[in-house]
DNA sequence: GAGTGGTCTAGACCACGAG
DNA sequence: TCGTGGTCTAGACCACTCA
């Protein structure tokens, strides 16, 4: 027997989909749809969240319920052979940056394969790319400092420079989770604390075996995938590695 | 300022990670535990709907409240260049498999990159694994009928019979996003709807450009992830492709 | 200040599980 | 049958946004 809350969360989401209410539109206040379903406000809301777990409707406190436009897809593309690239149809993204140095510590000092407690100064990138004034992914770059300048504000920079001072990359290593966003990481790319992420923790080792970059990115789970090509090579198909 | 729900579930969080409140665990009912922090059960219920999304609190429906278990980690390794491997840490995991057989539409249909509507005949291939009681994964991998009897409950022979029948692949492509599940997969998981899931599109090439197969998984977002390596060859680092 | 969503209450009734 | 969680009500009060 499905709950009201399904039956109005379907509902919801029907005319949404048959643009009863269109994108960008505000939908009636809670206390109108409660009446209108002849359910008590917490009902309603239970599903509304529903919706927005689904990034079909956004909340914006003291304003009302909006349906969100159509998003533009982003698309994080994995097994990169140079630097991380980001495929979006024709978007000019924006993109802010902060640059800070820290050492390594716990959690960080294992990503970067040293050992704990150690005094290996880091460069830490913070950016978050932008479409409009939606966010589209928080980015948190590690570098061991003697590999990157720290003035360095603009990404492409430390990327260009990284690849003059570093030796060759040898191995990069994805590892990619779902989970619920931390309430900051929520507040910065403006989702809801219901809306899935996609987590994922890039190492990239040079030939040296030493860990020259570690990123941790976070992806609002409605507007971002990740994409892994893996080209076989007439080599890799006959034989077993 | 801190909502009662937050400084309720951080206080359950914190007495489950010192032990005050063991794995495997019964929690007090919700009554008790909302007049013990002089609260009404609904807020008590938010607080716990937190943990639950955390994969912390597992509630069962006329028993309690229990504290999982830790978790067996599974990890899912992408780019594989034969069969999808499992990596578990010296688990033998139990899958129940069911075939049946369909034919391409819609969503399918431009998986496998034919027209809609298309008479193309597949298999599906539905499998859960499982550990003890708990499943890991759902798995459903969508074969074209001419590579795959049907008649093979066993994934095993499966993939041998494919490894015989169909052109050595040539390409191999892995799309992850985050969501929360449907209620379909969080029954099949046991998993609350609250939970993310990792949802993983694999579709296989061969070197013809056909496509032979394509599998949908869905994981877990509190104990699976997906591991993608990179080795970068001489030539691929000192060359762009 | 008017209208919105955010949080919370103190119950009610139903469905499930175990003895 | 009894205790559990699942759902829902009909309000209350607060915080935020905008005119």
């Amino acid at each position: 027997m499905p709950s009201r809350r399904d039956t109005i969360a379907d509902d919801l989401r029907h005319q949404i989909s048959t643009g009863h209410f269109k994108a960008g539109e505000r939908l009636p206040s809670e206390a109108q749809l409660a009446s209108r379903y002849t359910v008590s406000t917490p009902t309603l809301r239970s599903a509304l969240a529903l919706l927005q777990g689904e990034g079909l409707v956004e909340k914006i406190h003291g304003r009302g319920n909006f349906v969100c436009r159509p998003l533009r897809k982003i698309t994080y593309t994995g097994g990169c052979r140079e630097a991380p690239t980001w495929a979006t149809p024709s978007a000019p993204l924006h993109m802010t940056a902060r640059t800070t140095n820290l050492e390594a510590y716990g959690h960080l000092a294992a990503l970067l394969d040293v050992p704990p407690r150690s005094p290996l100064r880091l460069t830490e990138v913070v950016y978050i790319t932008h479409e409009g004034k939606s966010p589209h992914s928080l980015a948190r770059i590690y570098v061991p400092h003697d590999l990157a300048p720290a003035d360095s504000p603009v990404l492409d920079e430390i990327a260009v420079r990284l690849a003059d001072l570093r030796p060759p990359l040898a191995e990069v290593q994805e590892r990619l989770s779902a989970r619920l966003p931390t309430q900051e990481e929520a507040t910065v790319l403006r989702i809801a604390t219901s809306l899935a992420v996609l987590s994922l923790t890039r190492v990239a080792t040079d030939v040296t075996g030493r860990v020259v970059e570690a990123a941790l990115l976070v992806l609002p789970g409605d507007r971002a995938d990740a994409l892994f090509t893996t080209r076989l090579t007439t080599g890799e198909r006959s034989s077993k590695e």
